[in-house]
DNA sequence: CTGAAAGCGCTTACAG
DNA sequence: CTGAAAGCGCTTACAG
């Protein structure tokens, strides 16, 4: 069975191939006659245009990049899913790479993603990205990107982010106010600001609360895993130290951690409260339910998709815009675990 | 900044078009002198070829489409990761469409993905698949298509697939070892092969051990939910039957299970065991443990994108060749809930 | 060893 | 209202 083309449909009504073109997109300057018999034999015949040559001629692939550090991840699946959603209905499609929290990997697939002529890019940064050359340069072709959740202040570009200070403060205050005052803190790594921003939100809450920052409470979550927040509570609790709450950087930090308090038979909240960050799937099922943030992933996808498509029409049209962040809202999810 | 072209160089050079073309693909007859001249004029210049132009050209996009029912997914997730990252190896990109367990979103966006050109399809049935003509329609037109996970016996391509009705048995088998006289199962929708099969796998079971079978001891999962398997914890404990065992179809259905069972303190797994199926990240951190079936999802994603490449370079060189039907081994993992 | 030519399937500025 | 023509950037069969 050939392909059908435009050529042959202009064969068998007699007629011009750029025509035919024109009929099937509806230029005004083709009759109505001729728009009808070429539409139902194009029907009849069950005519694709051939998309090779469609993104050739346009220059449009009509297909976006995404560069996520991990797809197994609640939070990013969620907002794999939000944009894969948006973008199917704006008829865009999501090529999806995993940068693996890696610098190298994560340049190396924006050059693919370059090379393969996507119309834009989202992109949520790497653990490991200190430099943002590899960025600038995507920027600098013209070629659209926006960052969502793990950002980096000196990228001028749009973004959508929470305010992950902001949500740390309120977590931390919460943990304050139900009574707390020798909170330990379970951090993400140094480096992605969304780690820096929590630590710094729940060391501003201390702050204004008058409760001294003591730094040996605070440990370092490198993976961000189940095991370190399980480790880290042993740790914690050998010290012998007062602590009466815990803020953990994320809900399956905050999940090994309960792991291991159930193990010691240290209460919780009645003599730890814990909160976590991110509101997993899970941590509404564990014993007790873990209080927690609730981050919006579908929503930052949309979001992201939708400033995406914004900025794609204006450079397609030419016309200058400014980049903008998107702030998305936060909720303290209060359960059984404070 | 100008788009760097063949052209361009040929001009530079003095020499056409089509040798440089050939320089760079090094062919055969090619001078090793302007082979080398070609090739360090293209790196100066820092050419890379328009991917718009090669598509239409050789009819190849190296971009497979993905299509799977649900993202936000712990075996699913993996099974993306474990597909990207092979395609990523062999240089294909891989778009990932969602098709919401519905069986018209998939057939649309099968079109969609045929009408992108993709090289090749990976995907998993939704569950209200019924009707396979939109399949067995990519297959005659000769795009590689390779079903994982959710498969149906009627269509005639290559799987990537569990033994389900295996795994069901060893996680029945388990419990009635474990001393169970009476197990439940929660089983998932009536459609999908995977709930069948893990059904019949229970089934089984009890007939090997002359257990006899009680349907009032069967509950369906529709969603295959947390909420479902709190709920019909209740329900069954309800009932006032005795049941010492419960076989769940998925482990999230297991931990809503076990959320009610502690809630109602019945000890686990003194008084009832519970297994569940697919060893999510969770399943080890709650209390008690989950005893499940690993279920290799990272393993499937690579090995089905590596039989849709075997199949696409057949297929490109018009090779006959045999679909295969590839069976991933599952484990037992025995944790504290049996 | 090199190059002229055709062609992939479409779009669009232009002429009539 | 219709069509001839050019062209997007590449590849490859063919001639020399």
């Amino acid at each position: 069975m050939r392909e059908v083309t435009l050529k042959h449909i202009a064969e068998i009504l007699e007629i011009s191939v750029a025509t035919v073109s024109k009929a099937l997109k509806d230029y005004p300057d083709v009759s109505a006659k001729t728009k009808k018999r070429v539409k139902e034999l194009a029907e009849t015949l069950n005519y694709k245009p051939n998309s090779f040559a469609v993104n050739f001629r346009t220059r449009e692939s009509k297909t976006i990049g995404l560069i996520i550090p991990e797809v197994v991840h609640h939070f990013f699946s969620n907002v794999i899913k939000g944009i894969i959603a948006q973008a199917e209905k704006k008829g865009y499609l999501v090529i999806i790479l995993q940068s693996n929290e890696s610098y190298q990997l994560e340049k190396k697939q924006l050059g693919l993603l370059v090379s393969k002529r996507v119309d834009g890019v989202l992109m949520s940064l790497s653990n490991d990205t200190v430099d943002y050359k590899h960025i600038n340069n995507v920027l600098d072709r013209d070629i659209p990107l926006v960052l969502f959740d793990k950002t980096a202040k000196l990228i001028n570009c749009s973004k959508v982010i929470i305010d992950d200070r902001k949500a740390a403060f309120i977590a931390t205050e919460h943990l304050i106010r139900s009574g707390c005052k020798h909170i330990a803190h379970f951090r993400g790594p140094l480096l992605p600001l969304n780690s820096i921003d929590r630590f710094l939100g729940y060391k501003k809450a201390l702050e204004t609360y008058d409760i001294k920052y003591d730094p040996s409470l605070v440990y370092t979550c490198n993976e961000v895993t189940f095991e370190e927040g399980y480790n880290f509570t042993q740790e914690l609790i050998n010290t012998q130290k007062r602590v009466d709450g815990l803020f953990a950087v994320s809900d399956l930090v905050a999940i090994g951690a309960i792991a291991k308090l159930n193990e010691l038979k240290i209460k919780i909240p009645e003599q730890i409260s814990v909160i976590g960050f991110s509101d997993w799937l899970m941590s509404s099922a564990i014993t007790p339910s873990l209080t927690t943030i609730g981050q919006p992933g579908y929503l930052m996808g949309k979001k992201a998709f939708k400033r995406l498509f914004v900025e794609m029409a204006k450079i397609r049209k030419k016309q200058p815009f400014k980049y903008k962040t998107i702030e998305l809202p936060t909720s303290l999810i209060v359960r059984n675990s404070t």
